[in-house]
DNA sequence: AGTCGCGCCTGGCGGC
DNA sequence: TGCCGCCAGGCGCGAC
């Protein structure tokens, strides 16, 4: 389920429940997520002081002041919510108890995601392996252009490749591609470097938008029964497969991009 | 070297 | 009502 958007206001509404808060326990009930939690290593995170709780790409970093970190990803259907309560829900899997009597829950229905524990200094290889994303300062049209501009790959799986690009999900490619009329099926080698720039700015301007719309469900974080905070911008494309297209009102249309869903409009994405 | 398809999981939905 | 097949918003990795 998670984009960048959700991801974004999960870790905006965990984050007050945990900096200068340390962890007493930690609770494994299943830890065979897509890496395994490395039971391991828990003694070395608990009783350290929270400092930070930060966001790149689709990881949330927890950082605590003795040099480790966790590093959560939520896949498709990750979430994290912050309770009192100790009566666990089915795919509850790992579970921390704060200092402040409250619990982070990280649950998670298919297991895609993950929360690993590593040494601050050394990184964890799957975050590091990531391009900045569209928020980040060196996520620059040069950058993108020179990325891509020898590239026979597609723009849609283009901006699925999180090495280039990270933080944008399936649903937020074909949002972007419509809003700057660009075909999904343009080979990055023929996208130009204004287009570059431009679904740069779309990219933030559309996840910017999807993140202000969850930050009014902030409140749900605090609640053992809370949903994540989830919500859904007006798609214009996204699912509206045979729906008109809200410039041209011709039929939009799906697609199947490596294994993706597209959707885009014929008319308003030519090549 | 770059690109693509598979598969990790569970659950929900539509069709029969 | 039940079973079966298909689908899902992520993403790394092996194969080509």
């Amino acid at each position: 389920m998670p984009e960048l958007p959700e991801v974004e206001t999960t870790k905006q509404g965990v984050k007050p429940y945990l900096e200068n808060q340390t962890f007493e326990s930690i609770k494994v009930r299943n830890k065979n997520l897509r890496i395994p939690f490395n039971t391991k290593l828990k003694d070395k995170i608990l009783d350290s002081k929270i400092k930070q709780v930060s966001r790149r790409a689709k990881y949330i970093t927890i950082d605590f002041t003795n040099g480790f970190s966790v590093v959560i990803h939520l896949g498709m259907t990750g979430n994290l919510r912050v309770s009192k309560q100790s009566r666990f829900l089915k795919h509850d899997h790992i579970i921390f108890s704060l200092s402040s009597a409250n619990n982070l829950i990280f649950n998670d229905v298919r297991r895609f995601g993950l929360v690993y524990i590593y040494r601050t200094k050394d990184g964890f290889y799957l975050l590091d392996n990531n391009g900045p994303d569209p928020f980040e300062q060196e996520a620059t049209r040069t950058y993108l252009f020179n990325k891509i501009r020898k590239s026979n790959a597609s723009i849609k799986s283009i901006l699925l490749n999180h090495t280039i690009i990270s933080g944008i999900g399936n649903i937020y490619a074909s949002e972007i591609l419509f809003k700057t009329n660009i075909s999904p099926f343009k080979e990055g080698k023929d996208i130009s470097e204004y287009e570059c720039n431009e679904i740069l700015k779309a990219s933030r301007m559309i996840l910017n938008k999807a993140i202000k719309a969850g930050g009014t469900t902030l409140n749900d974080y605090f609640n053992a029964d809370a949903k994540p905070g989830y919500f859904k911008i007006q798609l214009n494309v996204y699912d509206r497969a045979g729906q008109p297209c809200k410039t041209c009102n011709s039929e939009l249309v799906r697609v199947v991009q490596s294994n993706r869903s597209t959707y885009f409009c014929k008319i308003c994405q030519k090549i």
